[in-house]
DNA sequence: GCGACAG
DNA sequence: ATCTTGTCGC
């Protein structure tokens, strides 16, 4: 099965692990905004997501929005095109479906609403808490250069471990009593690579959380917090409640 | 070979 | 991602 100029799945997935490990060079998963350090400079949070049309592969909605934290994460500027998937998912190569459409939605936006920028983006996907430390989140930033932050509602990683360890996970999710209650994911090199988060008190799944590109993990999980009133932050859900909106309507 | 698989 | 309603609880 091919998609993609007639190339082979093996072939695919060869020159994108190349591409991703190219990337990852220029990866920084340390913090580098001054708002990291004084929490009350930040203010403009992005989000973005896209939704597919369930009876039509060729439809699909990207949705990119701006949030102001500093007033009860208003929308301050949205933008909502519809596009044309080119290439179908390939679980671990989720980027290769998704960003060329992400970054339009960046570039539209710092050419229509530059003064929206927003500080620190949150990604409905994973960073570096993947099989290659380089997930969709971590893609963007280092193709935007933004701090961008993975927020991902399943653990994929857990499809690459002994069962011993997917045993402890269901263990520690059973932990987590209150919104805040967290416990690391941690790779076959002892690397903690993200987080999972309780961020809702009556849903019992956590989320999970890791560095896109230039914050740190702890800057990740407080700016997380801080966006949640429901399980998943708002600029993500706004991001997916109106793309999923206008690809149904 | 079989099943699992971010969105 | 998507197929899918009601229902229990605050």
């Amino acid at each position: 099965m091919s998609d993609s100029c007639g190339k082979s799945d093996e072939e695919l997935t060869e020159e994108f692990i190349r591409l991703q490990l190219e990337l990852r060079d220029k990866l920084v998963v340390c913090d580098t905004e001054d708002w990291a350090l004084d929490m009350n400079k930040l203010e403009l949070i992005g989000g973005l997501d896209i939704s597919y049309d369930k009876s039509d592969s060729s439809r699909g909605c990207v949705t990119c929005v701006v949030l102001n934290a500093k007033n009860d994460f208003e929308i301050v500027y949205k933008n909502n095109t519809f596009i044309e998937p080119i290439n179908r998912y390939i679980a671990g190569f989720l980027a290769f479906r998704e960003i060329s459409f992400l970054v339009k939605e960046y570039d539209t936006l710092k050419q229509n609403g530059s003064q929206f920028m927003p500080q620190v983006w949150l990604i409905d996907g994973n960073g570096v808490l993947h099989p290659r430390k380089f997930g969709l989140a971590s893609h963007f930033g280092v193709l935007v250069d933004s701090a961008v932050i993975g927020v991902a509602k399943n653990p994929y990683y857990l499809n690459f471990v002994d069962q011993s360890v997917k045993d402890d996970h269901k263990r520690q999710k059973l932990s987590l009593g209150k919104v805040g209650d967290q416990f690391p994911i941690t790779n076959s090199s002892d690397e903690v690579i993200g987080v999972a988060l309780k961020t809702s008190s009556d849903c019992k799944n956590p989320v999970y959380v890791s560095i896109g590109h230039k914050v740190s993990l702890n800057t990740a999980i407080t700016v997380v917090l801080k966006c949640c009133k429901y399980r998943v932050p708002e600029p993500v859900r706004q991001a997916d409640i109106i793309s999923r909106q206008l690809i149904n309507q």
